[in-house]
DNA sequence: ATGGTCGCCGAGCGA
């Protein structure tokens, strides 16, 4: 069982890209974020005909996120609770139905967070929104984790865990990707018991999933660990492996992300 | 070098 999770910038610009790599690396679950366009105009077309169903919380210019799996789904959630005013598609929850054991998948699309400061020196509303939003995750996680099943949650967190996942730290100390708040909220979701698996699996390598556009990032590799899967005890168990796939990165017209997969035993 | 690049949409914002 393959899910990954990817950034994919835009999912109109992005189809032909998304398209071929579902078809090469043939995941079983996809968790995509940042789709930039509203629920009615997402490829649904073109998506199901490579054998995916297919769940969307769409909006206008920003965010976008979706599940596609090749086992049949039930959303659970097309938003993250604790705030009824919040309108940014960032969430959707469903279980998949891929046999005996059943598996929780959430996409995730955490707020960037940047600017921190207002002028004044004050925390900006960016970053406490961020702050809020990872306080609301923590919130759905241990909600989650009563259950005692298999759960993942996977996405684009804009969160460097440690300076290690940071081409240059000292540039990044004050950003909301590397503040300490943002990082302690990270470490208070793996503190509960979930398991982040790119560093479980690849302890002590070195590899980014995320290089900006500009400034030739990508060929001096100035980049970021910022695309993470995060796995309950029960899908923990049964992990085999867990890479990031840079090919998607060196391609014509790439997102600035690329895929971070994890494989679970049946 | 006080820049650079994308994608949204058709100016400037968000990343």
């Amino acid at each position: 069982m393959k899910i990954a999770t990817w950034n994919v910038n835009s999912i109109k610009a992005r189809l032909p890209r998304v398209q071929e790599w579902l078809g090469e690396f043939q995941p079983d679950v996809a968790l995509l974020q940042e789709l930039k366009c509203v629920e009615e105009n997402f490829p649904r077309m073109e998506i199901e005909d490579l054998g995916y169903n297919i769940a969307v919380s769409g909006q206008k210019t920003y965010n976008g996120v979706a599940i596609l799996s090749k086992f049949p789904m039930e959303v659970e959630l097309t938003a993250l609770p604790g705030d009824d005013g919040d309108e940014q598609a960032r969430y959707v929850e469903a279980v998949i139905d891929c046999g005996e054991r059943p598996i929780r998948v959430s996409t995730i699309y955490l707020p960037n967070g940047n600017p921190t400061r207002n002028d004044d020196g004050s925390d900006h509303e960016k970053f406490t929104y961020k702050l809020g939003w990872m306080d609301r995750l923590v919130v759905r996680a241990k909600e989650l984790l009563k259950t005692e099943e298999a759960f993942v949650l996977a996405g684009d967190y804009n969160i460097c865990p440690t300076d290690f996942d940071v081409y240059d730290p000292g540039r990044f100390a004050d950003d909301a990707l590397c503040r300490p708040e943002s990082r302690a909220r990270f470490r208070t979701l793996l503190n509960l018991g979930l398991t982040e698996a790119f560093t479980a699996m690849n302890p002590g390598v070195h590899q980014y999933s995320y290089w900006d556009y500009t400034g030739g990032a990508w060929q001096k590799d100035n980049g970021l660990r910022i695309d993470h899967l995060l796995l309950s005890p029960q899908a923990a168990d049964r992990l085999t492996a867990c890479d990031i796939d840079k090919t998607p990165r060196g391609k014509e017209k790439p997102s600035d992300h690329t895929p971070v997969w994890i494989e679970l035993a049946a």
